[in-house]
RNA sequence: GGCGCUAUCGUCUAGGGGUUAGGACGGAAGAUUCUCAAUCUUCAAACCCGGGUUCGAUUCCCGGUAGCGCUACCA
């Protein structure tokens, strides 16, 4: 199995999806997965693209065992330091008659297809010079004439399996005797994939159904070349949802863009598989790549196109983010806090083949934000939004608070005045609470005193208080809450956190005013 | 235009000649909680259209329609 991608940017979900379905079938059945990389467009391929798709690769937990980083048995693995091999072979086909040599030039060649698309026949090159004698073809091409290598199409239709698809044919009709070689000496796309994929032993070929249509060409070429015809596989594609091609206007559809939302690889890779494949039964949802490499099969595989669902996305993520390793969580966690610049961090790296990144933070900065990521993460579809949610910690405003809208009802309970006057009162007079160092027990305490002396309860008496503490009537659990914001309290970091007397004084103020 | 591929709830899908057409996301309602969220329970929601084959088609065949892809000296 190989998966082949063009260094031209960051590694797109559709491309994900073809590399770890190639990868899910070399583990099952103990092949061998190859990276190639197809770097033949020289204008829009770079080298540095070509490691950011190896970091993503790695990030989603695929690997292989053969490419141009761990080398094997069929090096290169870069297109681009194959183009001797191409030339070797193509000059093979020649001397074969299998194919011949093309004068025509590119503006020739338009010309012919204007004409026929405008006498409404076929767009297919003409073959002016498929009968070419070989001799005056070879006399031309010494003589400095430019020419192109062209495969001479068989003159039956073409057939051929896919795995997905079952038989397909096609008329040779309609395929064009496409060139192999340019005039330039590069070759083209649909003819090294072929060189390729046979000289690198690949048995199945697994890729976007984009190239179903270029397949007829490269049976031809296998056939040609006297190569066994590999197995196909061609995957839908990826929709947006507008059922257009996915693509960037759509949002977030490089695997750097889901890995920066907080998005968890294992989520990516279980909502990947679900995308045009389902296990026999068709009601299990989450499987860990282990998993899926025991249950998958290519005869499973969804022809048809599909859409990619974001909440679907965002709620297995929630399965994952429930069910990682506290600590690699905190690690993620602290990234995004960092990146929020509520926490200082000078050398915030995520190395992006890392499932986790690394921030260098004190001991007890990281078990503070440790407890914000336990309280906050179950509750959140991406890592990303923790820094907001978490913003009752980190900012205080008793007179928003105050004028919010959203609290305009709870402010105009009639016993809402009395919560405050109590709760204020008695939690300016207690002495942990001066100090910092209030505890969830001795919270409640108090709130069960104001609870006594008012004799207000339920809503009417928690709302007011949170409010006082958060500014806001939701949020989550004191228990919780109150730890946090007292040992906040006690840190240094870019803006401090009040801690809850801290809290009470600013709303006492506030409410004076 | 030609050729190819595809067609089950809004979305991802299971199923398959006779089923109450199953699951999941999302939606709605309820329960729970001081609140939001989360969680749990319940509900609504689909076989593209037309022919044919058949006792019987959503399932098989043909056609239509729609969507997507390919039609390059792009990949």
């Amino acid at each position: 199995m190989r998966f082949a991608p063009s260094p031209t940017g960051h590694l797109h979900v559709g491309n994900a999806r073809t590399a770890l379905f190639n990868w899910l079938f070399a583990r099952q059945k103990r092949g061998t997965m190859v990276l190639r990389v197809e770097d033949t467009d020289v204008e829009r391929s770079e080298a540095r693209f070509e490691d950011q798709l190896i970091a993503d690769l790695k990030w989603l937990g695929l690997d292989w065992d053969e490419g141009p980083d761990v080398g094997g048995p069929y090096v290169p693995y870069r297109q681009s330091d194959r183009l001797d091999l191409y030339r070797e072979q193509a000059e093979r086909l020649l001397n074969e008659r299998k194919a011949y040599l093309c004068f025509c030039s590119e503006d020739d060649l338009q010309k012919e297809r204007d004409q026929a698309l405008a006498d409404s026949r076929q767009p297919i090159y003409s073959g002016k010079c498929r009968m070419m004698e070989p001799d005056e073809a070879r006399r031309r091409r010494s003589a400095g004439e430019p020419c192109a290598i062209r495969l001479r199409i068989p003159e039956h239709p073409i057939l051929f399996h896919d795995i997905v698809h079952g038989d397909v044919e096609f008329s040779n009709e309609v395929v064009s005797d496409p060139i192999i070689l340019r005039s330039n000496g590069m070759p083209v796309y649909n003819y090294v994939v072929v060189i390729d994929d046979a000289l690198m032993k690949i048995t199945h070929v697994i890729r976007g159904d984009d190239h179903l249509s270029n397949t007829p060409k490269q049976v031809a070429l296998y056939e040609a070349l006297g190569w066994p015809v590999p197995e196909f596989a061609h995957l839908s594609t990826i929709l947006g949802a507008d059922r257009e091609r996915l693509s960037k206007r759509h949002g977030a559809t490089s695997i750097a863009n889901f890995r920066d939302m907080g998005v968890l690889p294992e989520a990516l890779v279980n909502y990947l598989a679900l995308l045009g494949w389902a296990p026999s039964g068709g009601t299990r949802e989450i499987f860990s790549l282990k998993e899926l490499t025991n249950e998958f099969s290519l005869e499973r595989i969804t022809p048809s196109a599909a859409v990619f669902d974001m909440e679907k996305l965002y709620w297995l993520n929630r399965q994952y983010i429930k069910a990682w390793p506290p600590d690699d969580l905190v690690a993620v966690g602290v990234w995004f806090f960092a990146k929020a610049g509520l926490i200082e961090s000078s050398d915030a790296a995520w190395l992006s083949s890392h499932r986790v990144p690394i921030v260098q933070v004190s001991n007890d900065l990281r078990d503070w934000l440790g407890q914000i990521v336990a309280l906050l993460a179950p509750y959140v579809d991406r890592l990303e939004q923790l820094p907001e949610r978490a913003s009752p910690i980190f900012s205080y405003d008793a007179r928003a608070a105050l004028t919010a809208p959203d609290n305009a009802e709870v402010l105009g309970w009639p016993n809402t005045n009395a919560v405050f006057a109590r709760f204020t009162c008695k939690l300016l007079e207690d002495e942990a609470a001066s100090a910092g160092q209030l505890s969830a027990e001795q919270f409640k305490t108090i709130v069960n005193e104001v609870k006594a002396e008012t004799g207000v309860k339920g809503k009417e008496l928690f709302h007011p208080i949170r409010i006082v503490i958060t500014g806001s009537h939701s949020g989550p659990d004191f228990d919780r809450l109150i730890p946090i914001l007292e040992a906040g309290s006690h840190l240094h970091l870019p803006k401090h956190v009040l801690s809850v007397r801290e809290r009470v004084e600013e709303f006492a103020k506030a409410q004076a005013k």
